[in-house]
DNA sequence: CAAATTTGACCGCA
DNA sequence: TGCGGTCAAATTTG
């Protein structure tokens, strides 16, 4: 390995940790204006909801800190091919497996202009995903070491990132090859449900610069499986004592197993909003103690937020939250969070409304943005 | 002990 | 023929 996974991980905690009690702070500047205009207002929920997208717009527009960066400033830099040629970036010979390469360059002749701003490219009209199985039918080979299914050129496209990004999928590493020219190894990954989901996600990670750092990560295919909503767990403990910061958790059973995919960049986007808003629910409504929210229920893996497999990448986390269903999601959220606060500040039952309002917003409804 | 990672071998394609 | 992609045994990790 040569690069740490983890160290550009530890660099950016701090940060991220900061917006997060940023967030935080915010949502208390929801729920104190809540009050105010209750007292005000009485109970005109049109206006509060204005209020309400207005404070939530500026959380979510709140730039994600990563990496130094500002994540809307962050470049990533983004293309969808329909063949790989333009994919490996670098041709030619030379290095063999396993061999050091001395080589030069990390193929920034290709994409190192790519900087401080976004690039999206679509390809269109690749033909049908094509998968070829060369099978040897009347091979009993058992080591099928090398067996060539056919690059899965269609639907590709590549993201650099000055950082490594969780992207919500579960991935396992399957393969590392030093290429020709190339500073850094390229990893390989295939996605953890290519056997059980018969998913054929995969994708490649190559650094490709080392000042600043830039990842480029190739993604082959679309996931089939059915892991997006276990990719990324939302802790909610009003009673626990530990500090504000691990409100959040990654579950790491489902998600991010792979320790060199234990990179959170990405997700705080979605799942800090996600906070501020369970957390200004739970301020005012929550009594029970088994406030723990099931994590799947609201949770949108900012991927599926981005459509990733099915649309392509979206530059800016933000945006695809404006830009999707997930803002319905939001709405919703928000409009239960008035219901309950009105309830609340009449008298009712707070803890019942919070086991009502559990009337959620099926998965398959964010998902499906296809 | 199961799951994930490492790493050398194998294979297809250009 | 060599590069890049994948496989799978060995090893590591939790």
């Amino acid at each position: 390995m040569q690069w740490s996974w983890s160290e550009s991980v530890l660099s950016n905690k701090e940060r991220v940790m900061e917006e997060l009690i940023q967030g935080r702070e915010l949502a208390s500047q929801l729920s104190t204006a809540f009050d105010n205009r209750s007292l005000v207002n009485g109970d005109d929920g049109g206006s509060d909801e204005g209020i309400v997208n207005e404070i939530l717009g500026s959380v979510v527009n709140t730039p994600l800190i990563m990496n130094g960066k500002e994540s809307d400033q962050e470049f990533v830099s983004v293309q969808i091919q329909g063949n790989s040629s333009g994919v490996s970036g670098s041709g030619g010979s030379g290095v063999s497996d396993g061999g050091s390469d001395g080589g030069g360059g990390a193929d920034s002749s290709s994409w190192g202009a790519n900087h401080d701003h976004v690039t999206a490219i679509k390809s269109e009209d690749y033909p049908e995903e094509e998968i070829k199985i060369n099978c040897k039918s009347t091979s009993t080979f058992k080591d099928r070491r090398g067996y060539y299914k056919g690059r899965n050129t269609a639907h590709s496209w590549t993201k650099d990132t000055p950082a490594l990004i969780d992207d919500g999928h579960a991935w396992r590493k399957y393969g590392q090859k030093n290429i020709r020219n190339a500073k850094h190894p390229r990893n390989y990954f295939r996605c953890t449900h290519k056997f059980d989901q018969a998913c054929k996600a995969t994708k490649h990670v190559q650094q490709v610069q080392d000042h600043p750092p830039m990842f480029r990560t190739t993604y082959y295919g679309t996931h089939t499986c059915r892991d997006y909503f276990k990719t990324s767990e939302l802790v909610l403990d009003c009673t626990s004592p530990r500090d504000s910061s691990e409100f959040i958790s990654f579950d790491s059973a489902n998600c991010l197993t792979n320790k060199q995919e234990h990179l959170f960049s990405a997700p705080f986007a979605s799942s800090s909003v996600q906070e501020l808003i369970v957390k200004a629910t739970s301020d005012h409504t929550v009594t029970s103690h088994d406030n723990h929210w099931p994590s799947s229920d609201y949770l949108v893996s900012h991927v599926d937020l981005m459509a990733f497999e099915s649309s392509g990448p979206m530059s800016r986390f933000s945006s695809s939250i404006d830009q999707y269903d997930g803002d319905d999601v939001f709405s919703r959220m928000i409009a239960e969070y008035f219901d309950i606060y009105k309830s609340n500040s009449t008298g009712a039952n707070p803890a019942q409304h919070q086991v009502e309002k559990t009337s959620r917003v099926p998965v398959n409804e964010v998902q499906r943005v296809e």
